[in-house]
RNA sequence: GCGCCCUUAGCUCAGUUGGAUAGAGCAACAGCCUUCUAAGCUGUGGGUCGGUGGUUCGAAUCCACCAGGGCGCGCCA
């Protein structure tokens, strides 16, 4: 299939030519060779800065290198004009039959129009949520999702054989401390005497997760096993006894609900992977071993902090792996001191366990609050990787504040305040939901204003994208209750020559720009510059479309003329393509009207 | 104290990995429309890209230092 990225096929052009130009042209500055849209219409339709790149080794002006590059590709068929500007541009003008003869390409190829092939089948695997089994989903979980999702359904249009993972972290001291909170929950459904503060002090390290969630966990428990779990006077009983069951049934019921919140949210996981089973299965130790083996591990002291010491700080001497060998600052615990193993060393194990099953690129989309984290973990990715191709990027979400009514809604577990994804969605839906958490880069911080989300106005990305689409299809409603053909096939026959109002031809560049878009928010892994493309593309639209209410004679459907109504019915057809497959990416459903 | 992230129009934010005269929405200002393609339209003004140096053909983008905001800093995940 030829490229249908039209940003390659002139790049390709510019490149042959400028071996004519200058021949031995090394490989490395041919990289550096771009065909990009002008930001400026007036400049053309594309620029390249070959000139610019090349003068250096050819030892010629730039001015001088363009003027020949234009001169060449003034040549080719499809360019109308090249002209050499600014430092050593080469803008060229496109004909516009070379545009309007994209229209065909997209219709034909339908929502695969835009995939790109950067990805080369490569296994990436995607790890984003992972959120604690201890509680419901929360907003600072929400941005992660979204975005983690969005992210993983791009890189597949990009080309990648993408996997999706969420890690259950069923392994840690939250969890055996989720199992206590779930137990007096249980104690109340059986109808114990004792009072929270005093099952509190029974408790190692206290009773922490006192949320009302955890009252069903109980009552499945008590439903099931009645007062078996607990002493004759409905008291604490033997850990031994009851903390397997109440660790399973609390974790079992946390997931359900975290896989519900996730299913009302549209995020979708190919695979779960337990850190507990990992742990069972001995693949931490292995780990430890395989970096033993390689001199990375030791047992030594750590330097405490600068400044300020920790309160309970007192030098220790533990297993520690030597992350400064790959560019962290410090070297890293493996092991607390019960002897356990620091979730850093789960992490390790985890990240060895998808590359041994096949990740080459790996990407965890991270809290910000984990930042902290990142070089340790690349780090560790680095030793065992060895020499094959295999690395971790990490994508960091900032925090997100939610406004309401213009005042910003604090959250707090403690006053009970704590927005809930439930909640969220409930309140703003879906679509808004996750459109609106695209609409910043995520490591920029965020407010989602609930109020914004909601309201069917510009203002409102998702509202404005989607009331495009909405207004596209019902052009084409009414282009086959006048017997037209909306088929991708039978448009893409349709001839075009009759499109050549500015606006459609904005709109008809915008489209042709689709797939390099894809290719380049997959290689800087932002998933929001796919919200923000539909956005400017649904403005394009709109544009047209208020055209038509000046001019009469810019209506898509024209009963005196059929040949021009085919070609614009063709363009209202390929944008309501392009927005829904963009939309697609980012788990957004398209509108088919609004009323 | 150290490390990482951020700082762009009055406000909220983009800025195509170093490209040309830094863009959009809101707000402001000025017109238009009272429609049949509902949830208005068109245009205008608005900038020391936090600051100062540096790298080079070229810097909002890269480097150094400084200021302000956020996150983190051995047995939490």
């Amino acid at each position: 299939m030829t490229d249908h990225n039209i940003f390659h096929l002139f790049r390709n052009y510019v490149l042959a030519a400028l071996a004519e130009i200058v021949p031995d042209l090394p490989e490395d500055l041919a990289a550096r060779v771009e065909v990009t849209p002008t930001k400026d219409e007036a400049h053309g339709d594309m620029a390249t800065n070959a000139a610019l790149v090349v003068s250096k080794v050819a030892r010629r002006k730039p001015q001088e290198i363009g003027a020949a590059l234009a001169e060449k590709l003034a040549a080719l068929d499809f360019v109308e004009r090249a002209e050499i500007a600014g430092p050593g541009f080469v803008n060229l003008h496109l004909s516009p039959d070379l545009l309007r003869a994209q229209l065909p390409v997209m219709l034909r190829r339908a929502e695969n129009y835009g995939d790109a092939t950067i990805g080369q089948n490569i296994n990436v695997n995607v790890e984003y949520v992972s959120a604690n089994p201890t509680g419901p989903m929360h907003i600072g979980h929400c941005r992660g999702a979204v975005v983690g999702d969005a992210l993983a359904n791009l890189l597949a249009k990009a080309g990648f054989a993408v996997t999706k993972e969420y890690l259950i972290n069923d392994a840690g001291g939250q969890v055996t401390a989720l199992a206590w909170a779930a137990y007096w929950r249980y104690l109340e459904a059986i109808g114990t005497s004792l009072t929270e503060e005093e099952y509190s002090e029974e408790v190692p390290g206290g009773l922490q997760y006192r949320g009302e969630y955890l009252i069903p966990v109980g009552q499945r428990l008590a439903a099931e096993h009645g007062g078996r779990y607990a002493t004759e006077t409905k008291g604490v009983a033997a850990p031994e006894i009851w903390f397997e069951i109440v660790r399973e049934t609390a974790l079992e019921m946390m997931m359900v609900g975290i896989r519900e919140d996730l299913d009302l949210l549209g995020v979708t996981f190919d695979r779960f992977s337990s850190e507990r089973e990992l742990v069972l299965k001995g693949a931490t130790d292995a780990t430890i071993d395989k970096l033993t083996e390689m001199g990375l591990i030791y047992q030594g002291m750590l330097e405490p902090p600068k400044g300020k010491l920790p309160d309970d700080w007192e030098p220790r001497e533990q297993m520690l792996f030597r992350a400064t060998a790959f560019g962290d600052d410090v070297d890293r615990p493996l092991r607390k001191s019960d002897g356990s193993n620091t979730y850093f060393a789960n992490d390790i194990a985890y990240h060895a366990d998808k590359m041994a099953r096949g990740a080459e690129i790996m990407i965890d989309v991270w809290g910000a609050d984990h930042g902290g984290y990142v070089s340790r973990m690349q780090a560790a990715v680095k030793a065992l990787a060895g020499n094959s191709k295999a690395h971790l990027d990490i994508v960091l979400c900032q925090i997100v504040k939610v406004l309401k009514g213009g005042e910003l809604v604090r959250m707090s577990k403690r006053a009970g305040t704590f927005i809930t994804l439930r909640d969220l969605l409930e309140e703003v839906g879906r679509d808004a939901v996750r459109f609106t958490m695209l609409t910043r880069k995520s490591d920029a911080q965020m407010d989602f204003d609930i109020d914004q989300a909601i309201a069917q106005t510009r203002e409102n990305p998702v509202f404005y994208v989607q009331y495009a689409h909405a207004r596209c299809r019902s052009v084409l409603r009414a282009a086959v209750e006048q017997g037209i053909d909306i088929s991708g096939e039978a448009l893409a026959d349709v001839p075009t020559s009759s499109l050549e109002n500015a606006a459609e031809m904005t709109l008809i560049r915008r489209l042709a720009s689709w797939p390099r878009l894809v290719e380049q928010a997959a290689l800087a892994r932002e998933p929001h510059r796919i919200a923000f493309f539909l956005y400017e593309l649904a403005g394009d639209f709109h544009m047209l479309w208020n055209r038509g209410r000046e001019d009469a004679t810019l209506r898509f459907l024209q009963a005196d003329q059929p040949e021009a109504t085919l070609a614009r019915v063709a363009l209202v057809a390929a944008t309501a393509m392009v927005i829904r497959s963009g939309l697609a990416v980012l788990g957004v459903t398209p509108v088919e009207e609004m009323r």
